[in-house]
RNA sequence: GGGGGAAUUCCCGAGUGGCCAAAGGGGACAGACUGUAAAUCUGCUGGCAAUGCCUUCGGUGGUUCGAAUCCACCUUCCCCCA
């Protein structure tokens, strides 16, 4: 099984310039590929985890991939599937975020002499001449035909800006440019690129009258048709600092039943054999794929260690009485306390668990919070010093955990 | 360049002088049920020293006893014509 069928066995192709020629190309490592990254955050995400082990497969078999940092077309923003105009970045913020991105890619990716490269578009679109430009490439595109493209629709009701309607072109010439400097006959990306992608593959056929592809990678997307990676207060990073590996393990420990195996396939290294047998499981059974696949890619991200130490926290805390030892924990001081008491409002905010008073309240009242896994329902309860000498255990919810220590 | 319209709480969206911390829906959160799942039902959703007080309806001023609501100017966006 080449590594194509493999790609498609895991559902990770969405679509395909011309499957033949890809099918041979990627099998026989003979593709230099690209996926670009635009630094839009100071982290990259779980989209972006799967592209880069998009890369690693493909590198796992032969191919050459480069990874193209968006420091030029980050100026732009690219407009595809979004109904708003993205916040302009300034300078800095944008190299800031590429520096953060380069680090991280790093820990993925094995970059150097013949390994995998690393370029940013900043080096060639920065400094394009505006008249040049147009007359070099902008006389390649049709306006008709780009504004039929999918990428744009939602934004033709909104309103669409020519900064960002030119991102298509900018993306294009990146391509255009790697194909003639580095020999990249491949592209890849997200399926929402597709467009953008084909702006590519036209501009090189017209300029050069040479054939370049382009592939896609099925958006992973939860049974509810929303695309996964997200929660409610964003996305789920990659960086430990924003997204700790007990966080990120529990996003995956409670994705849904019917997402469970889509995400083993399309994510995790597992090999397919072990996969297809999880096919069968049902029910209850399916806790353990989620446990699999929480540590699989816990440890992919943040390495073996930490998706151990996150595994244990999860099993301590949902198995029983929970183990404190990799508990969040919360120190309070003297001046927390007033006349030598805190009041459980005041500590469910101290910890964490709760934004508001308002909200602590509400928690409280509605049987929602237990200290040392006892139910609390008094809004008024207080608390001494004393009562913290071996540490108070705080919960909210079913999976909010705290220890309070002084 | 000319004309018309819009901006409301996390999101969508009602409200067009006091009864408005602002309908309804979605989401989020909590409870019951469960398998750390889904579905369902219930509660809840600005803040606080809480039968009250404070801040909020794009911004700044104004009218009024009283403004999300009326007026002026500004900002941003959308639509039509060129």
């Amino acid at each position: 099984m080449g590594i194509y069928e493999e790609l498609v066995a895991r559902g990770l192709i969405a679509q395909v310039t011309n499957e033949e020629e890809i099918r041979e190309m990627i099998n026989n490592g003979k593709a230099t590929f690209y996926i670009g990254f635009d630094p839009t955050a100071d982290s990259l995400h779980v989209g972006h985890f799967m592209a880069l082990c998009l890369m690693k497969r493909l590198q796992m078999a032969g191919n050459k991939p480069i990874a193209l940092i968006g420091g030029g077309t980050g100026h732009i923003g690219d407009p595809s599937g979004r109904t708003d105009m993205r916040n302009m970045m300034t300078k800095e913020t944008i190299d800031y975020n590429c520096a953060c991105f380069k680090k991280q890619m790093s820990r993925f990716i094995e970059f150097g002499e013949g390994k995998a490269q690393m370029v940013n578009n900043a080096d060639w679109l920065l400094d394009l001449n505006y008249v040049e430009l147009l007359r070099e490439v902008g006389a390649c595109f049709s306006v008709n035909n780009m504004l039929r493209a999918e990428c744009y629709k939602q934004r033709m009701e909104k309103g669409l800006s020519f900064l960002e309607f030119n991102y298509m072109i900018m993306q294009s010439y990146d391509f255009y440019y790697l194909f003639q400097h580095y020999g990249c006959n491949m592209q890849f990306g997200g399926n929402d690129q597709w467009s953008n992608m084909l702006g590519g593959t036209e501009l090189i056929r017209k300029k050069l009258g040479k054939d370049a592809h382009a592939m896609t990678i099925t958006l992973l997307l939860n049974s509810e048709g929303k695309k996964m990676g997200k929660t409610a207060s964003g996305a789920v990073w990659l960086d430990p600092n924003k997204t700790s590996p007990y966080e990120f393990y529990q996003y995956w420990r409670n994705v849904e039943d019917a997402d469970v195996l889509k995400c083993i396939r399309m994510l995790t290294f597992l090999p397919l054999e072990q996969i297809n047998e999880m096919d069968s499981w049902e029910g209850s059974q399916l806790n353990r794929a989620k446990e699999i696949l929480a540590y699989e890619l816990t440890a992919l991200v943040h390495g073996e260690e930490e998706a151990k130490k996150a595994e244990a926290s999860a099993k301590a805390l949902f198995g029983g009485s929970g183990d404190s030892e990799n508990m969040p924990t919360t120190k309070l001081d003297d001046s927390d306390f007033t006349d030598g008491k805190i009041d459980i409002m005041t500590l469910l905010v101290k910890a964490g668990l709760c934004t508001t008073k308002s909200d602590a309240r509400r928690n409280v009242q509605q049987g929602g919070v237990s200290v040392n896994d006892e139910k609390v329902t008094d809004i008024a309860k207080a608390y001494e010093m004393a009562d913290f000498n071996s540490g108070l255990i705080l919960r909210r919810g079913k999976k909010n955990y705290n220890k309070v220590i002084l």
